[in-house]
DNA sequence: CAGAATCCCCACGGATACTG
DNA sequence: CAGTATCCGTGGGGATTCTG
């Protein structure tokens, strides 16, 4: 009972964050909310001037994206009640520090683009074969 | 024509590479990959192994995703032509600058889980109101 | 053993219309 | 202006079956 810990698992890595790791990285994996960050991350935006900064994005995926990132607490909301009616969204500290760790990943990307897509040429031309002579 | 530049986008931080990391961010947010470089970090394994080590990983998702490790580059096949077959995966170093990175964001995960945690608990206990009096 | 092929479900997210 | 509610298409990915 005591030695095993089942082993070999990327789960030995983060034992019983694991699963928290998972959902960060689904977070960070979905279409907005990383763009979101980055965008709050130049300073507080209202709701509009949010849409209007991330172009695409829909109503209703801002709406949901921002509710995550307040429910989180990575970013504050903060309506005034006048009319019409101004809300502000701002990032936390907590939000500043997730945006730094994903801009390190996105460094990564920057950095290694032209490799990825080197390997991908190479690999084509290699490999995916079939496509060659057989033209149908 | 110098000035504008669109501004205020999340763009204007990766002006052209924007497209390549969303790749890498979806790529990292999908449900196996990261699970599967992580297990490669460990060292080379068989395909079978790899299975049995990302516990609840389909085949088929690990076939898919092997393959775009492979293709970019990220972990190399090796197929020895016995029987029956042996195929070991492993790391390329672009695959471990990668696991390096994710790691990186699994640290601020690991490291916030905590914040984050208790940023959820205190917004369910605020905020939510609804359920409270009208039950129905 | 390693994988390819097929079927199928459902959650993510886009478009649109309505409201305080 | 700042959302909410609804409908619906797409594809990620699980289960299963078949092959070299």
């Amino acid at each position: 009972m005591a030695g095993q810990r089942t082993l070999s698992g990327p789960c030995t890595a983060w034992p019983e964050d694991s699963a928290f790791i998972r959902e960060v990285l689904d977070r960070i994996g979905d279409k907005w909310t990383v763009l979101v960050i980055s965008t709050l991350g130049s300073g507080p935006l209202r709701y509009s001037d949010l849409q209007a900064s991330v172009p695409g994005i829909s109503q209703r995926m801002l709406t949901v994206t921002l509710k995550e990132l307040e429910r989180d607490g990575l970013a504050t909301r903060t309506a005034y009640a006048e009319v019409p009616p101004r809300v502000v969204y701002e990032l936390t500290d907590l939000g500043r520090s997730l945006q730094e760790a994903v801009l390190a990943l996105a460094g990564w990307a920057a950095s290694n683009h032209a490799a990825v897509a080197a390997h991908r040429k190479q690999h084509e031309a290699t490999g995916v074969g079939r496509a060659a002579t057989g033209a149908r």
